[in-house]
DNA sequence: ATGTATGCAAACCTTTTGCATATTC
DNA sequence: GAATATGCAAAAGGTTTGCATACAT
């Protein structure tokens, strides 16, 4: 384990207190940096470095390292399965962080789906524009 | 229930059989149109109408109208949370159908934000883009 | 010394599955 | 009548929680 990755992380940890436990899972997530990572994945690799490690200890210090701003959770907003009527029109999401509300609206994606077939050789089939903020309501209230 | 709604799913359920419980679960999708529900309260929705329904009606319902094109499943792509060192930098990702690789790229979003500023009010805080298609690779090979 | 983090086991919640019965075609 | 869907109960994930012990400050 990296000294300055120790340090590192203590600064961000801002009052909460370093523990081995918290160095292994930091250091694999920053070695393991651009992938995406199932907790139980992560739990395997720690349990590498560290066979008495818990499964729930990597739970609640992933927890602790979002409200530290550590890590970044993907998709936070789906917990459950959500499902809808199929549209023929394509449209994409808001979801307002003041009330919560899902908002449908529509916007071009061709132009994005020709850039990245240039760009990047991709073929696109699906596109979510997921987007959220506060929405017009929110912001005049 | 609507005699035309009941003539609508049966066509597009192509072979698969007609039941009470499935209309009962079209017709309150239907009738939310445009919200997204959780499954548990499509369930509860569903009571309502049918008492008797089972939860595992509803699960199994929806993955057949899944199938059948009857409705859309949001975020399919996560069936865990994933997590990744918070990056300064902002990027998108694309789920390779093929390869199921989750590829990093970065596109500019900017334009996009502002133009949703514009139409339609919002204050944009975070956007994310998943696009699901087929990786140069994959194509390639 | 105090308060916080850990390990363990149990609980919880969402989703899936096996099987006997009921229903649709 | 044959095949498929349902209800029920139980299992199977993934995640959270209560509590006693260990550890960081």
């Amino acid at each position: 384990m990296d000294h300055n990755e120790i340090c590192e992380l203590r600064e961000k940890m801002q009052g909460r207190r370093m523990t081995k436990q918290r160095a292994t899972i930091f250091t694999i997530i920053k070695q393991y940096e651009g992938k995406h990572h199932h907790v139980y994945d992560l739990y395997k690799l720690a349990k590498k470095k560290d066979p008495k490690i818990n499964l729930s200890t990597v739970y609640r210090t992933l927890n602790e390292f979002k409200k530290a701003n550590v890590v970044e959770e993907l998709h936070l907003e789906q917990e459950h399965h959500h499902y809808e009527i199929k549209e023929k029109k394509e449209h994409q999401h808001l979801i307002c962080e003041k009330c919560d509300a899902v908002i449908e609206f529509s916007m071009p994606t061709k132009p994005l789906k020709e850039q990245l077939a240039k760009q990047y050789g991709f073929f696109i089939k699906k596109m979510h524009v997921n987007v959220s903020g506060i929405c017009r309501k929110c912001r005049i209230h």
